[in-house]
DNA sequence: TACCCTGGCGCG
DNA sequence: AAAGCGCGCCAGGGTA
């Protein structure tokens, strides 16, 4: 193997070009971890076949503002070399493939059609466990630690060890090959793995998918800075407003934020009674869902030691105190949240999440940086414990929803799954009932609420929905009879009878999981609908299995979706998909297409060829992410605009 | 100082 | 150790 350092520029151009139509790596090094606004110091190549490797450096240590401004020359070149030799014919493999790929701006699906490889992705197929980093994935398939060697050799202040582009160059670039080295070991070893366990059609699949996110997160979603500026003045005003009736509530100024010292004065300084803790240490025996006997003394528990959670402090504590924590909290972590989106946005106004593929342990995507997936929205949640979700709307500025816009001459589109957990659970258990309650339609969460505890009236009627729903959920998933019971603030025999209700309204739950651990002993892992494997070694948590095949699996039937999805928008122009957010997929759409797009998504959004039961969906439409109302289906199932749209939406 | 863990809370 | 599941982010508090 050829080794070569210090290359010149025309160098790299000569020697990549030798190496078209072969396996190459490629690994950067880089000023940051953000692919739109750090730099390139350093890109090297493996390439095995032709016996050749190399690395290209800016040359210097990059420690002043004019060390980045010189590195501008060495990016622009270094990406027009990649950019213009990566051609069809050539596998690249990188670990972590869409940083490099941002970092170089290459794109296969832009450029000239080379495939890519992607380890971490490998990594992630093979075991969801393992953790991606290229460090911890040597150590865990190569049984090696070569970074280690290398790290010794940077600079001992333990700042700039941790910071690459500050090492001497000569460092950096046999740091960046070995990199290169390890990538390929692993993608060699982990490929007949992968074969050997049937994964391949899946993780081609999945760099498919990888291509298109790059996609979605170099467009980006545009941020309304105006309305972030002013909900985030408006928060902090609020945050003040509210720690100072906290202080003089309790006589005193204290960090509120710490659980200790907030503890202390609520129920030692102002005497208010310890609630007692549902959620506390259980002793004795319980019945778990597949009927056995368990016999355990649980240790510590929820909110143990400091009783500040919301949920207690508003449903256990009953002290208007507890009302103003949580508005306290909430204002601050808003505040937190609207000030991370004013950093994290590009100087065009745009915000470039990260769509991570290897981030969950069931194979659904995760959003970070910042994460979109969990954006509060105009309805705001009063339990903690996610027992009821319904009631207080917030006010604009506290509806964040808002702060992401459509761009100009676009509307945004919403397009999600009705119920798609429980239709999933139909399919995969086959239960009959919940089938055909799917296909008539039927409002299924509200007929159970409606036999469990009768008809209330209308507004109450929808609270038992919701506590219906999460129960739903939480007795496929492993739910046990006492948590139950305290959740709700039922008697052991309330819960046992709402048990009862739900398993004889899906007969198929406990076989099914039963099942579900039974495989997993058997053979270590199980395996979902689309080829997925999920392990686990531990049989007290194999019950997580249950869980892991439907939200895996709808992550997988939501990721063939979006990808036809993006495919038609491609062919059509209209727009393009912004965000994926577990069951629904948040589009900017031409406005005067949108009633083409959402009849033509909805359908291909049901995948009919994969399931015998279509999985329906919802459309919603707005300015922003804030304001979508849904759309209008007639009689023959032809989604509209809502009657007064525009009128609506442009009073705000 | 730089981690690591935990609690709290937003979403599906 | 863990018996509804899966995330990410922030802040506090303890430890090396």
């Amino acid at each position: 193997m050829l080794t070569l350092t210090n290359l010149t520029l025309s160098q790299f151009r000569k020697i990549l070009k030798t190496c078209s139509g072969s396996t190459i790596v490629l690994d950067t090094e880089t000023t940051g971890l953000y692919w739109w606004r750090s730099k390139l110091t350093t890109v090297g190549f493996h390439c095995l076949e032709k016996q050749i490797e190399g690395v290209i450096d800016c040359g210097f240590e990059v420690v002043t503002q004019d060390d980045f401004d010189r590195l501008d020359d060495f990016n622009e070149e270094g990406k027009e070399a990649i950019n213009s030799l990566l051609v069809s014919g050539t596998t690249v493999i990188f670990h972590n493939a869409k940083f490099d790929m941002g970092m170089l701006e290459v794109c296969p699906e832009t450029t000239n059609g080379w495939k890519i490889i992607d380890t971490a992705v490998m990594v992630h197929l093979y075991d969801s466990r393992l953790k991606k980093s290229l460090e911890l994935a040597e150590k865990e398939l190569l049984g090696t630690n070569s970074k280690r060697s290398h790290i010794e050799k940077a600079p001992t202040n333990p700042k700039i060890r941790k910071r690459i582009w500050q090492w001497p160059p000569a460092i950096r670039q046999d740091y960046c090959l070995n990199d290169c080295r390890v990538t390929y070991q692993l993608a060699e070893t982990l490929f007949p793995v992968l074969k050997k366990l049937g994964l391949l059609p899946l993780f081609w699949k999945d760099m498919q998918y990888l291509k298109q996110i790059y996609y979605t997160e170099h467009l980006g979603i545009s941020l309304d800075k105006q309305f972030v500026g002013k909900a985030s003045l408006a928060m902090m005003a609020k945050q003040k407003e509210l720690e100072q009736k906290l202080y003089d509530a309790i006589g005193y100024e204290f960090n509120w934020r710490s659980n200790d010292q907030l503890s202390k004065a609520l129920y030692e300084d102002l005497g208010i009674a310890r609630p007692i803790n549902p959620f506390a240490a259980t002793k004795g025996s319980y019945k778990t869902k597949l009927g056995f006997e368990r016999v355990k003394e649980l240790k510590g528990g929820m909110y143990n030691k400091t009783m500040t959670s919301t949920f207690l402090l508003m449903e256990k504590v009953h002290h208007p105190l507890g009302e103003l924590v949580a508005s306290l909290r909430e204002a601050a972590k808003l505040y937190k949240t609207l000030n991370q989106w004013l950093d994290l946005v590009d100087e065009n106004g745009i915000i470039h999440s990260n769509f991570n593929v290897t981030g969950t342990r069931t194979g659904r995507l995760s959003s970070s940086k910042p994460n979109l997936d969990n954006i509060a929205s105009k309805v705001r949640s009063r339990f903690t414990q996610g027992l009821f979700s319904g009631g207080i709307i917030r006010s604009e500025e506290y509806n964040l929803r808002n702060a992401f816009v459509a761009r100009l001459g676009y509307y945004m589109l919403s397009i999600d799954y009705r119920q798609m957990e429980m239709r999933f659970f139909g399919i995969d258990s086959g239960d009959e009932n919940l089938l055909s309650f799917l296909a008539s339609g039927k409002d299924i969460h509200l007929m159970i609420a409606l036999k469990v505890w009768g008809d209330c009236g209308k507004e109450q009627n929808m609270i038992h929905r919701e506590w219906s729903k999460t129960i739903a959920f939480g007795l496929i998933y492993g739910m046990t009879t006492g948590s139950l019971e305290h959740k709700l603030g039922m008697t052991r025999v309330q819960a046992n009878k709402v048990i009862e209700d739900y398993w004889g309204a899906f007969p198929r739950i406990r076989p099914w999981l039963f099942e579900t651990v039974t495989t997993c002993k058997e053979q270590g892992y199980i395996r979902y609908w689309s080829g997925r494997i999920w392990r686990e070694n531990t049989e007290m948590f194999m019950y997580k299995g249950a869980n892991a095949r439907v939200q895996g699996g709808c992550a997988d039937l939501l990721s063939i979706a979006a990808m036809r999805t993006h495919k038609w928008l491609l062919e059509k122009g209209y727009g393009n998909i912004v965000s994926y957010i577990y069951d629904e997929l948040l589009m900017e759409i031409r406005k005067e297409h949108i009633e083409e797009t959402a009849n033509a998504i909805s359908v291909i959004m049901q995948v009919p060829d994969l399931f015998e039961l279509p999985f329906l969906t919802d459309c919603s439409v707005g300015h922003t992410y804030g304001d979508l109302v849904k759309m209008y289906q007639d009689e023959n199932g032809i989604w509209h605009l809502p009657e007064n749209f525009e009128k609506e939406q442009s009073h705000a």
